[in-house]
DNA sequence: TGTTATTTTGTGTACGTGCACAAAATAAAT
DNA sequence: ATTTATTTTGTGCACGTACACAAAATAACA
């Protein structure tokens, strides 16, 4: 019923081709010399056989380590970075006995001088790999042309920089994750209605490229559904550290606009907003967000918040380390581009979505 | 940055406790026998440093190996149980390596007496788990208990047997996810709506739970949301394997009732409908259905189909299998219930969901 | 043909753990 | 005190691979 496969091992191979296991590993790995006769009579084995290392044994017995480091803003609990810090850590753990040692690194979002001295520190410990997370374009290349110079390979996480030569990328497809937010709002919505489109002003904010790109494909879905003309978008600026001025911004808002729909914002701060049509007793308003963070989720279970896009942050952590150690370990193919599900989460599906994040 | 995490091996456990790798050996595994003094001074050590053994090292030493049955319904290119069998192909390659031999046993779906000769089939192979999928409640039943008396752990997939002593479940919650299609089908759709809700009939056929199930969850959502009164729930009942007659039957539906605004089928096969529905030309209904098959996709990218909602059936076979190996050679514990994601797929968000099922 | 340089091949040890078996320590019996 | 039984402990090999080093085979040259 199964294919029975081989428990062939080297010094099978060996056996069978005539040579000692000494001369098939050299043809396994391409290593030392071997004169063609044995070259062939191995390769022949090989064919016939085919063989499959048995990885735990190679990586007991390899003398190599590899150090990785992971290069991402720092955070504060609960904000989306938590997730993929700890996408890493259990990659961290699960790669340990293969040797692969995992570093964090942190620079602060706003500043870009914060990333450069981070890079700094990162080329110190001559790592075998790194994994970062691009938000300073300009800083960004400078440091990963040092990294090809010095052929570390790395890859991209949440999102990319595209002439760069970098081994992978996991992330969303932001504008067609706007996009499909467009495509929630909208629906079982009246024609002829009044929008919030909400954005967060933050002093030294580059404006996340993500946001930018996802506004951009909401914007892309009322036009090719001509919505443009029938709908009214109003564009709010929210503060950062300021309750109290937000919400009386807001207030104004409703005071002057009557009958506002839907709102929406491309951060990952909709919590905020949900705090504030709660207190502003506007619970009848569509909120749609990104991101699944905790306190987005109690809003979403409350039914303030309709609708969270959500991105798995911890699977798109855990499988640029996976992959990169496929990569240098067992030179596996691995995709270069690595587009992670939209998910499309409300109140009844959030349980489920967060217990089997494995 | 990071906690140092030891490099202590057995034999330095040892030495620091004044004894053999033998005994410490002993004492972490429990077997033969030990002095309480030098159980004491291990422990003692253990408990300073936090050993955590190399897994590979030690599958690699074991002399234990494993068989693994897989029982579940044979299927057809393009059904459902073709994901299934991927994710426990896709399992077994990985823990090869380890140890553990995944076989496959199929029975007929459709007839008991295929599933209990496929379950002798599979008590002959001495198995050393199995995971199965319980079509059958009184066949099952009887053949868990044969499982258990020989001491032989067992996990379900896709739906389980509350009562029977189960290992661990993956699957749908079905209920919710019927409740999930009825908040998405009326969604958008004006009060007073005619709706068609279609069963598959299928001779000796026992009505898959799950599709029941969902049904239940349909019309709690219904209830729960006033619509009884305001909706008009039609049924239809569609055949198998006769195209023509179904359509014949529609064509028929449609003649008599005007203005039905949606239909919704809780098994897998809504391409079928999508297929009658675009021959007869009413692309214009909002049509739900369940699971990720070829088929459906090509009709959720082509809009006739609007929604599918998913179940990630690679993943639950997967898991099951790793569980199923940590619980038996790691010794790890292991989650009993695991209801999977239900997945919200539409058009724009099938593709990358397709890529990123590793 | 012998000697040396060069190429090619084979052997042994290590990785960290499991497990069988021998060795040592202790207790029991005479 | 000696033998024997019993408990407890230590040692050595195996798993499948990587890799260093020794050994053998061949080529080059005198």
């Amino acid at each position: 019923m199964e294919k029975a496969k081989g428990k062939i091992r080297i010094k099978d191979i060996a056996r069978m081709a005539g040579v000692s296991a000494g001369t098939v590993d050299r043809v396994l790995h391409q290593r030392g010399i071997v004169s063609e006769k044995s070259r062939k009579a191995v390769n022949k084995v090989l064919e016939e056989i085919n063989y499959s290392p048995n990885l735990l044994a190679r990586s007991l017995a390899s003398k190599k380590s590899y150090r990785f480091i992971c290069l991402f803003p720092a955070y504060q609990k609960g904000e989306y970075w938590e997730s993929i810090e700890k996408g890493f850590r259990q990659a961290a753990e699960e790669f340990e006995n293969y040797k692969v040692e995992v570093l964090i690194e942190y620079f602060n979002q706003f500043d870009s001088s914060s990333f450069v001295e981070a890079a700094k520190t990162v080329m110190k410990y001559e790592p075998n790999a790194v994994i970062m997370s691009p938000v300073f374009r300009q800083e960004t290349l400078e440091f990963t042309h040092q990294l090809s110079e010095k052929n570390i390979p790395f890859s991209f996480i949440d999102s990319m920089i595209e002439d760069a030569d970098f081994i992978a990328y996991y992330g969303q497809h932001s504008s067609l994750s706007g996009y499909i937010g467009g495509k929630l709002l909208f629906q079982s919505l009246p024609p002829n209605s009044r929008i919030l489109i909400l954005h967060t002003f933050r002093k030294g904010s580059s404006g996340a490229i993500q946001t930018e790109n996802r506004k951009k494909g909401f914007l892309r879905y009322m036009e090719e559904n001509r919505l443009n003309d029938t709908t009214e978008l109003l564009s709010v600026e929210i503060f950062e550290d300021d309750d109290e001025r937000n919400i009386k911004l807001l207030q104004k808002i409703f005071d002057e606009c009557q009958g506002i729909q839907a709102a929406i914002t491309f951060n990952s701060k909709v919590h905020r907003l949900a705090k504030y049509f709660k207190i502003l007793s506007h619970p009848e308003i569509k909120l749609i967000g990104y991101d699944v963070l905790e306190e987005n989720i109690t809003y979403l279970k409350e039914d303030i918040v309709s609708y969270l896009i959500a991105q798995r942050p911890e699977k798109q952590a855990y499988c640029s380390i996976r992959d990169m150690s496929y990569h240098l370990i067992f030179n596996r193919k691995i995709n270069r581009i690595n587009y992670v599900p939209i998910d499309i989460l409300i109140k009844e599906n959030i349980d489920y979505y967060l217990n089997f994040n494995e």
